[in-house]
DNA sequence: ACAGTAGTGGAAACCGGTGTCATATGCAAA
DNA sequence: TTTGCATATGACACCGGTTTCCACTACTGT
């Protein structure tokens, strides 16, 4: 029993490590390891002892080696080809603050599902960093060999759409088509019969559902979408511009027209004033995001108010209870519906 | 020698490992990762049979592995507080433009500078996920603390912002000067005499920065900038029509205004739109950032251009210059330069 | 009193890489 | 021929965790 003297408690320099933490709270390392992982066979008197040191000496475990071990990370990966901006950094803020105090982290992945390479890519990205686990927001859920890819990676994920795609716990739906019905309603109760629409691209799923929204609130009505009403947009500011000139320019123009999102909504409205029309009272116009831009044009948008931030804090909670990590969150659908938000860009009909 | 009709090379199931190339090769692991390292210390031979196997099987190895050896992560990280999507977003574009190739990633980190604990998180995601460098944009980039924590924890960062803060190569110092002294000329150009600025918060230098240049624009000309006609804003849209209505209503209102950011130029047009005044005819507005809102409102704005994509991919590359992996990048001065983009909110001075 | 069993803790191997150090080889200089 | 040095390679420990396997308690039931 040489150098006895030395059963000290010591604070070691650096960082602690697993090793540190069993020295100081006197077990071995896999002592220490099965309180970090919450197994069952520890006596309250050892557990309480080890987490106190852990507490006093604020050690955390290394991610790196913890996730050597595991043969995965402790990363959550987005992909996303979304060109909106404020959608993409509500989504990060939203799985950010469903990642908060787990000891997750993002890591960021945009791609162009046009390029060549996409799905290499992804391939290496998921693989190489052994992800925990991916979001996959629109319209780049919509891609099933993603979704393939994924699977064979043995990587979980959570698909947000605007129509069930897959395994609804891998699934996040977003409720685009009431919120399209939501819009033909309000226009309906001000008045309007002719009622058109700007689409956004073909290849999402959300203008569709919105359009679809729409139709639902025509028919309860008695009405229906003239062809000569509709005009596939871009989801672009510039493409509004165009569809709205088109749209005005037909013989019998619509008195009210719905966008499937903001940025075309502004377009209309340029192309409206260009025309020489007053917005709302010539003609009543709704988008659909409520991003900034809704309220930084004139007049300011009516439109749907998607809940992006809380559809993302989701998705991360819905990945936790993928693997029995976290209980599945209780989906309050409530905080999910899109509510209508009257602004200045409606008005009752033109008589 | 049992066992020797074995050495024929097997390839094997999953991903393949160091060890599987070093068999493969007929060499050690160690030998393999000389190659992976650019070890001077292999032969031409060895390392060409090493590279053929690692390019047949597609081998990469294991960030979280190397990383354990190397005590540092192979990740990047972005600390931002900027409250604009569309900086966020074409910046984080940047960083992983420059990124690219690397095998490095990116993970984010938004934060509140007024939360009590914010030095802690950075402290905590820093340490924990030994990032190998991060990158800090304005405002949070003029954060000395945190440039001292940083310090402190040996990571190494990257501020950029509008004036230097530092070591030379820990700074990327944009030209919001010189754009402010370009928004100056072009006014005085047109023949306003009486030029108006709304700045941002007195927190961001890029607002201090933007009115020095354009008080150098204003002094070249004889001219310089009344108090009555400088508000300060919030680089926000409301500040925008709040700080646009108290300049509007001075006594001898300015013929032009410049703004420290699109938004607040897009809150300006609002307001000289409620007091009645026509842009560009009554009053010329130039904003300062050149993002998308800048031509989704009407009229659309002159402003200047800021390369944040570009000055993203340069602060990636600068974090490899600092650890000598890479040479220093040749600093295209010119592209940083913002340039003026002339639209339909400027004109010449009322006479 | 004597096995049988569940609860608890430790030693050693392992995850996939890198660092240190020793050794083998080739070639020029003594 | 021997020495000396640089280059090329490998053995082994190590980074900081987890898992496997085993030994050692302290209870039970008979």
């Amino acid at each position: 029993m040489a150098g006895d003297k030395d059963d000290e408690i010591e604070i070691p320099a650096g960082r602690p490590t697993i090793n540190d933490i069993a020295r100081m709270a006197e077990v071995s390392k896999k002592t220490v390891s099965r309180v970090l992982n919450k197994s069952p066979f520890v006596s309250a008197d050892t557990r309480a002892k080890v987490e106190e040191i852990i507490g006093r000496t604020g050690y955390s475990p290394d991610p790196q080696a913890r996730g050597l071990a595991f043969r995965r990370s402790f990363l959550v990966g987005i992909i996303f080809d979304n060109p909106n901006p404020q959608y993409v950094v509500n989504m990060q803020q939203g799985i950010l603050d469903g990642l908060r105090g787990s000891g997750y982290e993002l890591v960021i992945h945009p791609c162009d599902r046009r390029s060549r390479s996409y799905l290499t890519d992804v391939r290496h990205f998921v693989e190489r960093q052994k992800l925990y686990g991916v979001v996959m927001p629109p319209s780049i859920s919509e891609d099933e060999q993603l979704a393939r890819l994924l699977e064979e990676l043995k990587c979980s994920y959570i698909r947000i759409a605007s129509v069930p795609l897959d395994r609804p716990e891998r699934m996040i739906v977003s409720h685009d088509r009431r919120g399209g019905e939501a819009a033909a309603r309000h226009l309906i109760e001000l008045g309007h019969r002719r009622i058109g629409f700007i689409s956004g691209p073909s290849t999402f799923r959300s203008s569709h559902e919105r359009r679809a929204g729409l139709e639902d609130g025509l028919a309860a009505a008695g009405l229906s979408l003239s062809p000569d009403h509709i005009a596939e947009g871009a989801y672009t500011f510039d493409s509004g511009v165009a569809c709205g000139t088109a749209l005005l320019s037909r013989a019998e123009r619509p008195t009210a027209v719905f966008c499937a999102n903001d940025e075309m909504a502004a377009g209309l409205l340029q192309a409206a004033r260009r025309a020489g029309l007053r917005v709302p009272q010539d003609l009543s116009v709704v988008g659909f995001d409520d991003f900034q831009v809704a309220t930084q044009v004139w007049p300011t948008l009516t439109t749907l108010h998607t809940p992006t931030r809380d559809i993302g804090r989701l998705a991360a909670l819905k990945l936790f209870a993928l693997s029995d990590e976290a209980e599945e969150p209780e989906i309050d659908e409530e905080s999910l519906v899109m509510r209508l938000v009257v602004r200045e860009s409606t008005g009752p009909a033109p008589t």
